[in-house]
DNA sequence: TCAAAAAATGAAAAAAATTTGCAATAAATG
DNA sequence: CATTTATTGCAAATTTTTTTCATTTTTTGA
């Protein structure tokens, strides 16, 4: 089970003295036969010495799949940031949750399940494992501090995210403000949660005042060609004047484009808001107003949630925290 | 030196005897004395059980500082993605490579260069770090294999690269492909390699031919706000019907939107391209022609190069390796 | 509530792993 | 080519880990 100098050895091809003193040098010498004896105590998984880091701080682990675009970069800047007056420090690690022929050592749920020997904390962002294996890390790891970052995944996992309902709600309430009654909504893909918070924020308040009207709904896929897919349908169905509301910024660069590319002025033809506050929303005409996620918030809510799981060790099953967003009004819904 | 049970068990309070048990076990309990146990262990750096791998892949090491923007969702995207057909997996390191007021532990040439115990490579994308850091750590690791991949940095460190100066290059051609000899350019900040490779290869293009002039330069610093600031210099100037190179998309956007709201039209008034093929190029309108860059192409690359090192353990110093990069034309850059 | 069963724990013995002293061998140096 | 220096393996010495066994604590079920 566990690895020994002896393994590395005849692995090596070196006594076991030998690599005994090679591995406790303090300065590498990265010899012929050193290197055999580093590459064989590396694939046997020899624990390293000079490894020991005696600090203080707690490590807690974020898990994810690494994904293209602006949004990953965000969440790893902002939990590195939030790490930074805090007695913790964040580690990185990807796992694929997607694959499902994994052999037994690739079971993300396992996998994550035994990551718990090593790091104080688990901050889960997986959007692509089922509820159940949620569930099921859950299940294995009782009371030890794990937090999920993605809205609704699973009941029983605390869960740190962006109070995504509020932030529909928000752009709602300014595009009433700025004087529209008609609104229109591009939403997401609809078996992400978070797309429908948004939505669904939007549309209760349209709800909420008499006055207000969804005149307008088009199903896209947070993509910007659905985006521009939307616009055709906008413009098939004749309609102007009405305020839209793209659950995420992409959507609407897409809109916007397209709507330009056919004669449509805005805030003339129609208002605009989206759906994350990219750094892209300032250098797209009219700038488009958006709402802003603050990702070193998130990220020092998580580290406190779990700092507070680590000292108090009692089971709060399922605390919710919401991370507050804000309006970032720009051009694209001047009245 | 070596953390030894003992030394867990009397952080922890019990006995030797049930700290081995509890560490040993197959199944956590997450029972408040192995939770005593495992935080004790981590604190005191023990090396954990379990975690053998003993898979034949080589692990190589990405040393990266954390920062925002799209480049760095899609270097460690690429960097993920070439592992899939290689025999190494990958895996991030975050580094602060700025703060110079480090103590021992935390002094990032000797922290990078302790990882070469651990992993069989290591990737360096560290923009803060200076020169002689680089030489510290290709002097303390030697043969070991051990890649930038940052142009310039160090002569001694193996190099892999995007080649900036043939995409310079390519936008100059193309600018008098579609027959314009008048250009300008936005550089990016003097004292980054990168930048300087992305003007000259521009730069020479020009000064081949004849015919074409560079007839406006101004120096950006990479972000939006200096691309405006560009724009602003470039109408004082009355310069009109000249081909400009941002030398970053961002430069590009700041530029378009700021001459957008000045009343210049695109291709009327000049036409642009930028470097990088950021997604927002194909937001903006008109589309922003710019160099796409593979980060899977660098990331490949790369493994390959350090799993070469691996095998055949001689010195080639300073080998630079370029990877290709393609200019992708859109509206910008229309005749 | 209480007795029986099950689980957890520590001391010490046993087993296993690591380090070190020493001699032999190999490599480097002048 | 002799001398010095470094590397290596064997085996003894030391340290660390595991296991056995007795005791205590907790859980379970009537």
């Amino acid at each position: 089970m566990r690895t020994t100098l002896k393994q590395v050895a005849d692995d090596a091809g070196l006594s076991i003295a030998t690599v005994s003193r090679a591995l406790r040098r303090k300065k590498r010498r990265y010899s012929a036969n050193e290197e055999k004896i580093y590459a064989a105590a590396r694939k046997l998984g020899y624990p390293f010495i000079g490894e020991l880091n005696v600090s203080d701080k707690t490590t807690i682990a974020l898990i994810t799949e690494i994904r293209q675009g602006e949004f990953y970069s965000s969440l790893f800047h902002g939990l590195h940031m939030a790490t930074r007056d805090s007695k913790s420090e964040i580690v990185f690690i990807n796992v694929d949750a997607k694959n499902k022929d994994y052999d037994w050592h690739e079971d993300p749920v396992k996998f994550i399940i035994n990551l718990s020997k090593k790091y104080s904390g688990i901050c889960l962002f997986l959007p692509s494992l089922d509820k159940e294996s949620y569930t099921s890390i859950k299940k294995g790891v009782g009371t030890y501090p794990i937090v999920s970052l993605i809205a609704g995944k699973n009941l029983k996992v605390d869960t740190v995210s962006f109070d995504s309902y509020s932030g529909g709600y928000m752009i709602a309430k300014h595009f009433e403000e700025v004087g529209y009654s008609e609104m229109g909504i591009i939403t997401g893909p609809g078996n992400v949660m978070d797309s429908s918070l948004r939505k669904n924020g939007f549309v209760d308040h349209i709800n909420e005042k008499i006055k207000l009207k969804l005149s307008w709904s088009f199903e896209g896929d947070f993509s910007t060609e659905s985006g521009s897919q939307a616009f055709l349908d906008f413009k098939e169905k004749g309609l102007k004047k009405i305020a839209i509301f793209g659950c995420n910024d992409h959507s609407c660069f897409g809109f916007m484009k397209t709507a330009n590319e056919h004669g449509y002025k805005v805030p003339d033809d129609f208002i605009i808001a989206g759906f994350d506050n990219l750094s892209f929303c300032e250098s797209i005409t009219p700038e488009l107003t958006s709402i802003s996620t603050d990702f070193e918030s998130l990220g020092k809510q998580a580290i406190r949630t779990i700092e507070n799981m680590v000292l108090e060790k009692k089971e709060i099953i399922g605390q919710v925290s919401m991370i507050p967003v804000n309006i970032i009004i720009r051009k694209s819904t001047e009245a």
